[in-house]
DNA sequence: TAGTCCCGACTACACCTGTAGTCATGAAGC
DNA sequence: GCTTCATGACTACAGGTGTAGTCGGGACTA
């Protein structure tokens, strides 16, 4: 028995980010707007790309509505049109339930125990949870 | 009768292990050993997938050798060949480059302001972050 | 012993992704 | 005006993924 093609959206209205989008999404994110020759140049360090490719990138990101464009004269002037911490959150839950089965916490007691944490960071997380478990 | 290969060294790559993919390793973990109907019987609640569907997802498995299986008579017995840990531990990493740069804290940042995490996991992770200051 | 049933093996197929190549068009130059 | 060039639009294509359908063979049944 034949399917009609599932929407997808994962019980959100838009598509996800792939793994490859990211990195241009978080060029966007970082320099609020930018052409396309401006995206593939601030991604030149990491990855070997052509020019192509991300405008593909592009082009798919604008037809998920992740992200917008104006012309400016001949170029596009592309921009986010969703935050980072929108992203993030997204991500960051789907990943929770996808991996973790729903249980953050042994997640984090593992990125504490793997030393991926400066001291600095580990006195604020602390500071963080005292004041979140006295709010309870 | 066929053996899946021995999985070499535990550094071998292995591809990514996929959305549907990892609530079929949720259960085998879970109980250590399953026939492919016991795994369709354990996931029936969660997912509405046919018997078909999940017997294609344990031989994908097989296939990236995370899952091994022994004919015990008709049935196949499946188990999983590598650690939850292990495999939380490389997604999570990728997670991280890929969504959050490199950066763990502010996403530990989210989840604890997030409200998932319960009064007890909040205590034992700031005891966890007590020793690992200790320890630098 | 012929039919039926259940199981794994193989096949299907559309959509997504990574990674580009080609086309058409408007600005810029001659 | 005609040519050239850069740019966005459209096209390509193989491998992965979600979601099954079909086939062939051994076990059970009448």
């Amino acid at each position: 028995m034949k399917q009609p093609p599932r929407p997808k959206a994962s019980s959100a209205k838009r598509p996800p980010i792939s793994e490859a989008e990211w990195d241009v999404m978080h060029v966007l994110w970082s320099v609020e707007q930018a052409t396309a020759l401006e995206v593939v140049e601030a991604l030149s360090e990491r990855r070997s790309w052509s020019d192509r490719t991300v405008k593909t990138l592009l082009a798919r990101l604008v037809k998920k509505r992740v992200v917008g464009y104006r012309s400016a004269g001949k170029r596009y002037q592309y921009r986010a049109l969703v935050t980072r911490d929108e992203c993030v959150e997204r991500e960051s839950s789907s990943f929770v339930e996808r991996v973790l089965g729903g249980s953050v916490s042994p997640l984090i007691a593992t990125f504490v125990r793997s030393g991926k944490l400066s001291k600095k960071e580990i006195r604020e997380l602390r500071e963080l949870l005292d004041r979140e478990e006295e709010s309870r």
